[in-house]
DNA sequence: TAAAAATACTCCATAGGTATTTTAT
DNA sequence: ATAAAATACCTATGGAGTATTTTTA
């Protein structure tokens, strides 16, 4: 038994006519009386009263009608949620973003934006440090993730900038460096106690801090490892040491943190990267990407304006 | 797309390996790579990552297989049913019988086996006139049909005597003819009133009584028509007239009825008849037509056994 | 007897087989 | 380097077309 032979019983049901469905499918009427023989031969029943001016459904042929009206409905249900899967306006998307990325305004707001606009994606999102997420994505456990500074890139994972931000200088309030103007040179950190996020899993950032140094031949001192960016800023406010952040996440503790731009000539950047898969070039992970860069234009000429 | 195509993808899915797949499948690896791939094509997405040491199913895959699983799950339910229903195990059966068929033993008898012994099989049973139940039977708004005495054979439609029996004499307990001993002849009914049931519907008992009548000359008068042969005998009884039933309604009313039998050379039966369609000779028609004769065949040799 | 369906045959599209190449680790 | 999938090409089953016969009310 075959689909086919579904499509064409139900036309000869409904016409009433071998000839005249036959003509209905753009066929002639000898291969269909096969096919609807075969199928009575097969099912082992007779599907049609043979009378001179027609056929009509036998009881048999009335059950099978209702079988197969359901059997293909259910057939074209599901190859419509497939076409919905391969255009990418249907499925499962598991999302993972840093705790500096989910800082960012715009990691929440791209996901607020994609849960309207494609209601159909389900949208599974999770936190975890820059490393995991580059490593879950590879494994095809995440579709997605946001993170700062790449540490590494599994082969098969784009990562792809999507804002461009500087790194700032986060200091206690009473700090000396509090009153430097025109930026926070690298010879300034000399000897000061930095706090950093541990490794391994820790963003890039802080890699290129220290080899900044190194090269430069500026001692600073460890005053504390921690697991989330966040983390570090609270320890800041704290007094414990000064530590460096994405310009975006300036607004965490106003009245106890001071932030200040590195000088020009220090070139340590900490922009928003996604990650995902390049063999996802359809379905939702395409769309998602898609509906991020798009977001990501618009933020940036939004800045562009603003600077 | 095709069931046989999901069929392949379901087993390259299991095994995860298309080579081992198609040994499986009892085929070479090439076709079996080619209808994967076209499947992919169809669907716009690919189901399978290609791995040196076989396949993996990507996001759209797993879906397609919970999607494929379940569609061949149902297909194969569906021709299982229509298995059942070929075999006469399942289905809708509508029975009909007059009330005379009725008062006989055997049809609620009849009726009771086939639910317990066919729970499949969905008895609708309903009651009628013979004429009017033939011409169902024949139109196919009934599947079968218990019957006394026929009137008329439509084309296409069998008529099979299940039970014979004798017809009797029904008599108010003070009538002349009560007293009869060894049957009543034709030539006692001269200038009696007769009781008969109306036509059209009429079962034949009646048409032969009248013919038998007739072709000897014995004038009866018409003392009442009804519609049911029961009725017949309530007017038996309140003393309207004489009547004359099928044997096995001697039950009713037992003081106010005195049944007597006729005579041996007055051939007048009232048998027990199943009428159904010749073109149903599988399905669960027929398989109710073989539990009917086997029981009728049981019953008879109980019967024989008496006598 | 006049429709519609069934039968007999012919043809060709395509599923499947064989041989080989490509791919990915 | 190796195992597995993809590609190229060939074969043959069976679905569909054409001509004709059979069926049934």
């Amino acid at each position: 038994m075959d689909l086919r032979q579904l499509r064409y019983f139900l036309a000869v049901a409904e016409a009433g006519h071998i000839t005249r469905a036959a003509e209905q499918l753009g066929m002639q009427q000898p291969p269909l009386s096969q096919q609807i023989k075969a199928l009575e031969t097969e099912l082992g029943c007779v599907l049609f009263q043979r009378h001179p001016k027609g056929v009509r459904l036998t009881d048999a042929g009335t059950m099978f009608q209702a079988e197969a009206q359901r059997l293909l409905a259910d057939f074209a249900a599901m190859q419509e949620r497939m076409a919905a899967l391969a255009e990418g306006k249907r499925g499962l998307l598991a999302v993972g973003f840093t705790s500096s990325a989910a800082a960012h305004a715009f990691t929440p707001e791209t996901l607020r934006a994609c849960r309207s606009r494609y209601p159909g994606i389900q949208l599974v999102v999770s936190e975890n440090n820059a490393a995991d997420i580059t490593e879950a994505v590879a494994a095809s456990r995440l579709h997605c993730g946001f993170l700062r500074v790449p540490v590494s890139r599994p082969h098969g994972v784009v990562l792809e900038t999507l804002l461009q931000e500087p790194a700032v200088v986060a200091l206690p309030r009473d700090h000396a460096l509090a009153r430097t103007r025109g930026g926070v040179a690298l010879a300034d950190l000399q000897g000061q106690a930095l706090i950093l996020v541990r490794r391994p899993g820790a963003p890039g950032l802080y890699a290129n801090l220290l080899a900044l140094c190194a090269q430069q031949q500026v001692q600073v001192s460890v005053a504390a490892e921690v697991d989330r960016m966040m983390t570090n800023l609270n320890l800041v406010a704290a007094g414990v040491g000064i530590s460096v952040v994405p310009a975006s996440m300036r607004g965490a503790h106003p009245h106890a943190i001071v932030y200040r731009p590195l000088a020009p000539e220090v070139v340590l950047d900490a922009p928003l990267t996604l990650a995902w898969r390049q063999a996802d070039s359809t379905g939702p992970t395409a769309t998602f990407v898609a509906l991020v860069r798009k977001l990501a234009a618009a933020q940036g000429r939004r800045q562009a304006a603003c600077a």
